[in-house]
RNA sequence: CGCGGGGUAGAGCAGCCAGGUAGCUCGUCGGGCUCAUAACCCGGAGGUCGUAGGUUCAAAUCCUACCCCCGCAACCA
């Protein structure tokens, strides 16, 4: 029996999870199944990324201990793979004190080796909290909690020498191109490492929440560092020696686009560092947006797959997360697709197709399989369809997998046209072979459906009277063609998927709604007048704009403030021309501690509101008043 | 000149690497069938393949320039 190893991003424990979420998790279940069906021992990991700074402050203002809120953040995640049917074979949380061990043995083993120093830090440190952030952390370069700038500060911790591995990772690359899927990210990868790269700082100080360093118990190993080590720990690394030599090096590690460096770099370095061996393949696959809109978590919308499956059901769900968008490239999620996706290839071609089958022996047979005879070659369409369709799993390709599918479920809904039996003039053998055809095709579909759908199988195989049980224990050899037993009693049972109301679906929009969840209250946080006087915001006028060089978004304003002129430098170039805001009154904040950005100094800050989305307005005065007065 | 991906019927995509009647799904129009979930099957309309040049007997496909989108990087007082 051979094995087959696969794992999915492990899960930022700080929010519900969505339909990205789900759409990885969806995709991955597909291929184990898959791979389980053609006899493999799969290995399918995922789990729950908790040592985060954002963690440890949502527990507190739960007045939950951090591990606490990470094991009622872990039951909502696994809640919901469960009941989406995510056959996941090992869910782990980063605060498992075996992954806590894991982790420490494998840093140790790095730093053994030599591959770890010493050295200065360089940070966004928010002095309300005492504590460093990263930039997923941070909100807009803000903390996350105080709403303020962080500063960027220094701090003496370990790093890794990721620079010496540069060669190494080229060669891999070179030598196994399929290490990092679609192609287009293997190319985006190649140019980093052409590029070179810096050594990567793996502890933070001034932090409790995390897995301390062995060496030095003081700091903890920096988020990311002990995130990927969960890939190792959750099949048992450091303690169950066996699952561990049997199921790693894992075969794909599906993830999303975004982390694409972290997984093949700065991972396979860890992995050399540590002297074992890399996974096969690293699958970075696209995002989904919603009716166009990006997902995301700091603004918060999203779709909840499980109010999504209870509205209209999880193989539909599955169906259009893995059929509508080929996996590795980016997808949206519109009401108006997935109601024609559901209602054609669903309901009109496979839910249709039981359906009129059953429906001719029930009549013409008294529910019972007929005797097989002429094939019409359906059966060599069954075999190309099923072997294209696991040509198509066996590289990564999910949705030509399905369509492949589908190409049996058409040509067998035009065979049923085409030879007409319900038709008088046919004579019963022939009507018997036909349906015998026919009932062969469902039931070769019933197996191979298995890795996309997880009922609709089920209820085919047992309309078609056959045994739940033997198709639970089904291989994707069954699939010859023959398997059906002739006089076993059919089930004619209710529509496999009932079609949707196109209009209805369209206008309610049921379970697609994006709920935007506000980041924060406004005045959640108050600030006395005294914290507020210490902000000097001025009125100044605008004496020339241009764009600085080397950077889209920024322009550098010379303005005149009272009597004295400032240059400040703004992010606003793709927004405003610099010729449309010359002359222009604005606020600043005048007494911002200057900074010096891509080169430019800047003395202060402009008043602009934005949205998440992107538009942006500059704060005026509703009248000219003289430049340099207070705005308070 | 930072790196990369892309611009093909109303929508979403394939074809391009290995030039030679432009294909698929959905939608649309017409027909067939009436077993079936008003489903199924057949046929039609609809594309100067981003623009302009070039190579060639022949270019969506190769070359050059340009325009426009989208990622990544940079940048975010």
């Amino acid at each position: 029996m051979s094995v087959f190893s696969l794992t999915v991003a492990i899960d930022y424990s700080n929010g519900d999870p969505h339909i990205g979420h789900a759409y990885e998790k969806v995709a991955a279940d597909a291929l184990a199944r898959y791979r389980r069906l053609q006899g493999d021992q799969v290995s399918y990991v995922m789990g729950t990324d908790e040592h985060s700074l954002n963690v440890a402050r949502a527990a507190r203002e739960q007045g939950l201990t951090p591990q606490a809120y990470c094991d009622k953040m872990a039951a909502v995640f696994r809640g919901t793979w469960d009941a989406m049917g995510i056959s996941y074979s090992s869910f782990f949380q980063t605060s498992d004190p075996r992954h806590v061990r894991a982790v420490q043995d494998l840093v140790s083993r790095i730093h053994d080796a030599g591959h770890v120093f010493s050295g200065t830090y360089r940070g966004w440190y928010c002095p309300s909290c005492e504590a460093f952030y990263t930039e997923k952390d941070l909100v807009d370069g803000s903390c996350p909690i105080h709403k303020r700038p962080a500063v960027e500060i220094e701090e003496e911790n370990y790093f890794f020498r990721l620079s010496a591995f540069r060669d190494r990772l080229l060669a891999h690359l070179r030598e196994h191109p399929e290490f990092i899927r679609p192609d287009s990210r293997r190319h985006e990868i190649e140019n980093v490492l052409a590029e070179g790269l810096e050594d990567v700082s793996i502890s933070r100080g001034n932090i409790d929440w995390g897995v301390p360093l062995p060496w030095d118990p003081k700091q903890v190993v920096y988020v990311w560092f002990d995130a990927l080590i969960t890939y190792l720990s959750a099949i048992g690394y450091g303690w169950d020696q066996e699952s561990f030599a049997r199921f790693w090096p894992a075969d794909v590690h599906f993830i999303g686009k975004d982390i694409t460096r972290f997984h093949c770099i700065i991972w396979p370095a860890m992995l050399m560092a540590a002297g074992l061996p890399l996974p096969r393949t690293v699958f970075g696959h696209g995002f989904l947006s919603v009716n166009g809109e990006k997902l995301s978590k700091s603004t918060g919308n999203i779709i909840d797959p499980i109010a999504f499956q209870r509205r209209y059901g999880r193989d539909a769900t599955r169906y259009y997360l893995l059929a509508e968008t080929p996996f590795g490239q980016d997808g949206n999620i519109a009401a108006e697709s997935f109601v024609k996706r559901y209602n054609s290839d669903l309901a009109n071609d496979l839910g249709n197709l039981v359906s009129r089958t059953t429906a001719l022996v029930d009549r013409h047979f008294q529910g019972r399989v007929p005797e097989p005879g002429e094939r019409d070659q359906l059966d060599q369409v069954a075999a190309e369809s099923v072997s294209a369709a696991a040509e198509a799993m066996d590289d990564l390709r999910i949705h030509d997998a399905t369509a492949a599918l589908w190409r049996l479920v058409n040509r067998a809904n035009k065979y049923v046209d085409e030879t007409a039996p319900w038709r008088a003039d046919v004579t019963s053998a022939r009507r018997s072979e036909v349906l015998y055809n026919l009932c062969e095709v469902i039931r070769i579909l019933a197996i191979a459906l298995q890795p996309f759908l997880v009922d609709a199988p089920k209820e085919i195989w047992t309309q078609l009277g056959g045994d739940p049980a033997e198709l639970a224990n089904s291989h994707w050899g069954d699939t010859r063609w023959g398997g059906l037993r002739a006089g076993q009693q059919i089930h004619r049972g209710a529509p496999l998927f009932q079609r949707l109301d196109a209009d209805e679906v369209i206008s309610k929009a049921e379970g697609f709604r994006v709920t935007t969840t506000q980041s924060e209250e406004p005045g959640a946080h108050t600030i006395s007048i005294e914290e507020f006087r210490k902000v000097d915001l001025r009125l100044a006028e605008v004496l020339s704009a241009e764009k600085v060089k080397g950077a889209d978004r920024l322009l550098k304003l010379r303005l005149r403030v009272g009597t004295s002129e400032r240059e400040i430098v703004s992010s606003i170039a793709q927004h405003y021309q610099p010729e449309e805001l010359v002359g222009k009154q604005i606020v600043v904040v005048a007494n911002l501690e200057p900074a010096t950005i891509r080169g430019v100094r800047s003395e202060g800050m402009l008043l602009a509101a934005s949205t998440s989305d992107g538009q942006l307005a500059l704060v005026v005065p509703e009248k000219n008043l003289p430049s340099g007065i207070q705005v308070k």
